[in-house]
DNA sequence: GTTTCATTTGAACATTTGTTCAATTGTTGA
DNA sequence: TCAACAATTGAACAAATGTTCAAATGAAAC
């Protein structure tokens, strides 16, 4: 017996058109965590403030002042911003008497975008 | 002369602590357009459906009432966001009668999202 | 032509998001 | 102890976002 490539019920959002094939992809998907810690790891990803941080730490170690200078929003903006991206595990951070300095904190996050840049640029 | 590493000026957000490391990190960041479509392509990822989405056209091509079998979520829903997709050059579509079927456009998508499926689960 | 059905579209809505502002913490140097 | 300052935090606000609902489009079957 071939695929069934019709569909019974009329109520598409429900029942599918191909339950073979979908059923088929299902099985090869990621897991529901797995998904939505990756969603969220693009999605801290897709702000440019946040992206302008990842960028320069990739560049070198920076304290949270001349971060702010250097993209030219407040401290305070970029404070609240680099809590999201430590709760990410995307930078770290160390102090050093009243500064506190910030590095990138997976080697991987370069490879994402680099290969990202490469897309855009296509 | 060494590095200045202190800053005269007590207005921080304007002033950078250490000028000199804030001009020389400036120099090798990209360009603010290169930075946004960046940030606009991990922004688009960064949806748990959007990125089922890919993922799902990642293993085969499907059309929009597969997909949101698949997903569960409305096919009105799948389609606004298949949209977007389209716009970030991320699927591209083809159509067979009534129907439209969709699949990946680009083949660093791959690469992208293995590569942070690496990262979340070091 | 008319009906059926997959898909698209626009408006409306509640939710989330990023920044600002003011107040606070913690450390240095006087 | 006190003043100065880098950094963090919480509340408030406007702007952006994702889904729903209803209506419209376009193609196949009758």
């Amino acid at each position: 017996m071939s695929k069934n490539k019709e569909n019974t019920d009329a109520v598409c959002g429900v029942i599918a058109i191909d339950e073979e094939k979908v059923n088929a992809v299902r099985k090869l998907m990621p897991g529901e965590t797995e998904i939505d810690k990756t969603a969220e790891t693009f999605k801290i990803l897709g702000d440019p403030t946040r992206l302008q941080i990842v960028m320069a730490l990739m560049k070198e170690e920076l304290c949270v002042c001349d971060i702010s200078a250097l993209i030219g929003v407040s401290v305070s903006a970029i404070s609240h911003q680099l809590r999201l991206l430590r709760g990410m595990r995307l930078v770290k951070h160390h102090k050093e008497g009243k500064m506190v300095y910030y590095s990138i904190d997976d080697e991987h996050i370069q490879n994402i975008i680099s290969e990202t840049l490469v897309h855009i640029n296509e």
